[in-house]
RNA sequence: GGGCGGUUAGCUCAGCGGUAGAGCACUACGUUGACAUCGUAGUGGCCACUGGUUCGAUCCCAGUACCGCCCA
């Protein structure tokens, strides 16, 4: 066999991973040693419409080499994989695709079945990309658990049956039973792109360029006020009589929704007209609508007027005021955020909120549409134009010294839809929440106790933080793609509109003709209850009606489309029950809501759901709670809190021991990528060109705690010739007959095989301990530090002269072994190349991912050895660099004459001589002593001359020895001072006084041999 | 505005109480039993600034400046 000169990645990264997937190596339990503990993790599911961008690489990369790292040292690995059905993701997707072909139906025609099964088919045959993009990696999840967060849904085709849906089902209820989840008309934020709600966590704000106006509230009746201004000393600054109040806004299309001005309350400059009316200066003359002038603290008197409009609907500060005030909350837009169509008149609108604004009780005022009859339908944006363009008309802007209106153009922070980058809309509608400040509490207590811990730690501060002040959490989204919540709705015929006027519990025709007749139905209010199936909740439904008249109560409880069918439905069975009198006519129907679960409700399961839970299966008792989640920053609310939060609420247990967060992974400037940036780098094109141990390696070198690694195909490069490093070092012994040497742990006698040994127990005491902590750099680093600085350049080259030799064999071995080992330590993180020289360096009956990880520790090292070859390899870099900066030719051969050698020096001299020869390029060492034409060199111990021929230039030589003398005097200066200090020396640690003295013995040594070697060449 | 970080060699970053390290880049030399995707030697640092704690500070504390990120 004879090797290549360098590893051919790409070929040999294909087979290496087939040869994984058809052994099993990744399966659960693999390699997995008697009485070792179990270890597992779950993968940050991917969405399934994602592709391998540098982040997964990362974090891939880091979770397989803690997997690979437990399963070669006998732990019962699980790497749990599985995707994301990213709701609003995939549907976009799905829909765009659609779209392509204009002959194809539109979501909207084809019906929700329909599409659901479009998303499954797409899912089929696009979904598994991201997979195969991770087995390129080499990342050694069970893929034969893959799992699927929509995993087991209705309509779920074959290959699809796991039980993930019933999971999210089972929790949903369970919550909604305890009072956790909620439903309720509150404000949230809009996508009008995808006509749904989203989580505060999926809306981005964004500077962008704006305009402020400022317009004019004239006050009711006519009425007037001192409006006084002062600086800060209290001086007035401006004193006029209005008869109006400024209000700034930047959005005037919502200032037809106001009901009320806010000042603050102690702004006085308004003192003298809060509580009175002042008109909005929008709308039909006829109907110009007052509201009143309120106090709140939410104003700030130093920003603009110091008045805000509430727009209680369409803004979220302004809801709370609203809320704290009592104002009614006019919903202006409808679901695409146009000017509502819909609802009353403006005219019988703009009168129920007049009558609001003078105290009464108006109730619900959802039909209340206070947009005017022209601005009906219009986009957002066209209103806004209108109504601005209505109030310069009349002269109500603010005016700048010119006259013309004042509009201030500022940068103002709006929200954006993280998925589709439209503008969100504040929107009031009916949506569920789960009650997070009611689940909270264990989340936080979890990570402060140490049951959870969140490396590095400054990110705990930031989960307790968000926690702390955590909001509800909108669960419902307007989608199809996703789980349906499982809440039915019926009629609410208890309701006031509904009584029995004579008491007898039996619907006479009066009352029943008044149920069917104006509206009744339509306007009664709903029911609900939530259950797994439909089944579950007919007796739930029955209790409700149960108080009924008879026949109702005894009604059969049916299924429905929606709302209207069921209003449809129960009229058509009560005009059937009037004409027949069969009770057995009577239907109570019930509706699903069409709505369904937040993707992150379904991914915050992810730990219990992908081990079968809610069965009791053996891997949940055997898994849970996983061990180690490895994630981004930028999800720790999204995700890690809420996985926290939903175990603890539904199983009692934290998910995971340790929660490792890496950073961001940036481009080689820093800059965050971005396709329009056009920065990104893409892992696949980074392993096709350099492989994927050499992406691995960067990525965990890069790794270090609370810091963004900044990546540039640079750093892959120069790992990669790492690669290539350890490859041809391998080569190297394979040539010399290395692996056809015994296998085994060696038992050398010579200082250079003891040596080696002692230096890779080293690097496995500290690569376990860089692993243990999570300091992937520092682990990298050891490996690249012991393989190269260690093995390569200096081992390998001592090994070359001991060939030759009567401690070949032992050498051989030796070698065969410590290159065993390296590529054992380095498999967690270089898993391809290591495989394959594992493969090609002897028959083995495991492959490398299943290796047997290195116990041993400081017992191999030999201290005398260390000492020993530290001591040559010193020597050989000083003779080296004398050489090189004396301008010996590279090639030239130099006699080594030994001046002055100590006991140890000489014995270290004997057992190394052929090593130093070799490696210094001189003849053996013989006693001698300085002369003319000679550079000195000096060790612990010993001092040399090397004659370099007559030729040579004294005041060089002597230049360089003042240089090496003043650096060394200059080091043992500072020893000295510092010793000389009689402070240090009482409070410093008696083992650093002893280290500091020792420092100081060499250096002074040293200097001696320099003198020394200075005096004789002065005095040639 | 609030919170969390960062500032160390030309670049990218480690180190985080005993007066500084790596990789890349740069310079010179080099076909020495694997590797030029390499070897050997070298250049390069008031560890942002100002105070404090300490025998001793790049490291701990406080403040300043600048740069990020997250949330309003």
């Amino acid at each position: 066999m004879s090797m290549e000169k360098t590893f051919d990645a790409a070929t040999a990264e294909a087979r290496i991973a087939a040869a994984w997937a058809d052994s099993g190596a990744f399966a659960a339990g693999a390699n997995a040693r008697a009485g070792q503990p179990a270890f597992s993790m779950v993968i940050p599911p991917p969405n399934v419409t994602g592709s391998l961008h540098i982040g997964h690489a990362l974090n891939n990369t880091l979770q397989d080499i803690l997997a690979r790292w437990h399963r070669m040292r006998g732990f019962d690995v699980l790497w749990q994989p599985g995707q994301d059905h990213a709701g609003i993701a995939t549907q976009m997707v799905v829909e765009r695709e659609l779209a392509k072909d204009p002959s194809n139906p539109t979501r909207a025609e084809m019906g929700r079945e329909e599409f659901l099964r479009r998303v499954w088919d797409w899912k089929a045959q696009s979904g598994g990309t991201i997979i195969g993009q991770l087995k390129r990696l080499g990342a050694s999840l069970d893929w034969s658990r893959n799992a699927f967060t929509m995993s087991g849904a209705p309509g779920a085709p074959a290959g699809e049956q796991g039980n993930f849906h019933d999971a999210v089902i089972r929790v949903f209820v369970d919550m909604y039973d305890k009072g956790l989840i909620y439903r309720g008309k509150r404000l949230v934020n809009w996508d009008p792109h995808f006509e749904t709600a989203i989580s505060d966590l999926e809306v981005e704000s964004r500077e962008v360029d704006g305009q402020m106006w400022h317009f004019k509230y004239p006050l009711a009746g006519g009425e007037t006020y001192e409006y006084v201004e002062r600086d800060a000393d209290g001086n007035v600054t401006l004193r006029e009589t209005r008869d109006y109040i400024s209000i700034a806004t930047t959005r005037p299309e919502t200032m037809l929704g106001d009901g009320a001005v806010a000042v603050h309350p102690d702004d006085a400059r308004y003192a003298p007209i809060v509580g009175k009316l002042c008109e909005i200066p929008v709308g039909p003359q006829a109907h110009r609508r007052l509201i009143p002038i309120i106090t709140d603290d939410y104003p700030d008197p130093d920003f603009g007027s110091g008045a805000v409009k509430i727009t209680g609907a369409h803004d979220f500060n302004d809801y709370g005021v609203a809320l704290r005030n009592g104002i009614p909350l006019y919903a202006l837009m409808d679901g695409r955020a146009r000017m509502r169509s819909d609802g009353l008149s403006y005219a019988e609108s703009a009168a129920i909120a007049t009558r609001a604004a003078a105290g009464v009780d108006v109730g619900d005022v959802s039909a209340v549409n206070l947009v005017p009859e022209d601005l009906r339908g219009l986009d957002r944006l066209d209103a806004r134009a209108r109504v601005v363009a209505a109030i310069n008309a009349e002269g109500l802007a603010v005016t700048d010294a010119d006259g013309n209106p004042y509009v201030e153009r500022k940068k103002i922070m709006q929200p954006f839809g993280d998925r589709s980058g439209v503008v969100i809309e504040p929107m009031l509608t009916d949506q569920w929440f789960v009650d997070t400040a009611a689940i909270v509490q264990p989340a936080i207590d979890a990570v402060r106790d140490g049951r959870t811990r969140i490396l590095p730690e400054q990110h705990e501060k930031v989960y307790f933080h968000w926690l702390e002040n955590i909001e509800p959490w909108t669960i419902s989204r307007q989608l199809w793609w996703g789980h349906q919540i499982p809440v039915w709705y019926g009629l609410n015929l208890a309701a006031d509109s509904f009584t029995d006027d004579e008491g007898d519990d039996a619907l006479s025709p009066i009352e029943l003709l008044r149920l069917l007749g104006d509206d009744q139905l339509v306007k009664a209010g709903d029911l609900h209850h939530a259950a797994a199936h439909f089944d579950d909740l007919v007796e739930a439904f029955r209790a409700d009606i149960a108080g009924l008249p008879h026949p109702l109560q005894v009604s059969r409880v049916i299924e429905v489309a929606d709302r209207e069918a069921a209003v449809d439905v129960f009229a058509q069975a009560l005009a059937d029950y009037n004409l027949t009198q069969d009770p057995t006519r009577l239907v109570y129907p019930v509706w699903r809501d069409p709505d369904v679960l937040d993707t992150w409700f379904s991914s915050g399961l992810w730990p219990i759901g992908t081990l079968g839970w809610p069965e009791d299966t053996a891997e949940l008792r055997k898994y849970f709670p996983t061990d180690t989640l490895i994630t981004g920053f930028d999800i720790i609310f999204f995700w890690v809190a809420r996985m926290m939060m939903m175990q603890l609420a539904v199983v009692g247990e934290v998910p995971f021991r340790t929660v490792y967060v890496h950073g961001l992974v940036r481009d080689e400037k820093g800059a965050k990528m971005s396709k329009s940036k056009g920065n990104v780098i893409d892992p696949l094109e980074l392993i096709d060109a350099y492989g994927a141990d050499a992406l691995r390696f960067t990525l965990t070198s890069m790794a270090a705690m609370g810091r963004d690694p900044k990546l540039g195909p640079k750093h892959v490069e120069a790992n990669r010739n790492f690669v290539t490093k350890i490859w041809n070092a391998v080569r190297f012994a394979e040539m010399n007959g290395v692996f056809a040497a015994p296998s085994g742990q060696p038992q050398p006698v010579h200082t250079v095989n003891r040596w080696i040994i002692g230096e890779t127990a080293r690097a496995r005491i500290a690569l376990d301990e860089a692993l243990a902590g999570y300091r992937y750099n520092e682990a990298a680093q050891g490996l690249y530090g012991f393989i190269w600085g260690k093995l390569c350049d200096w081992y390998v080259e001592f090994a070359k002269p001991l060939f030759d030799g009567e401690h070949a064999e032992e050498t051989r071995a030796t070698m065969r072994w410590v290159i065993e080992q390296a590529i054992t330590m380095a498999h967690p993180v270089m898993p391809f190349v290591t495989e394959e020289i594992w493969a090609l360096t002897g028959s083995r009956d495991r492959m490398l991912v299943h290796g047997d990880w290195p116990e041993y520790g400081a017992e191999l090292i030999d201290a005398g050895a260390d000492r020993q070859m530290n001591w040559v390899i010193g020597l050989i870099e000083d003779i080296r660099s004398a050489r090189a900066q004396m301008g010996v030719p590279v090639g030239a051969k130099l006699d080594l004459i030994v001046t002055q050698a100590d006991a140890a020096a000489r014995e270290a001299l004997a057992a190394n001589a052929p090593l130093i020869e070799r490696l210094a390029r001189v003849n053996a060492p013989m006693d001698g002593t300085a002369g003319r034409g000679m550079i000195a060199v000096a060790a612990p111990g010993a001092s040399f001359a090397l004659p370099i021929g007559e030729v040579i230039d004294a005041s060089a030589e002597a230049a360089r020895l003042e240089k090496s003398l003043a650096r060394s005097e200059k080091d043992a200066g500072g020893l000295r001072g510092r010793l000389g200090n009689p402070r240090f020396v009482e409070n410093a640690d008696a083992e650093v006084i002893e280290e500091t003295r020792g420092k100081l013995a060499a250096l002074d040594e040293e200097i001696a041999r320099t003198r020394a070697a200075l005096e004789q060449l002065r005095a040639m």
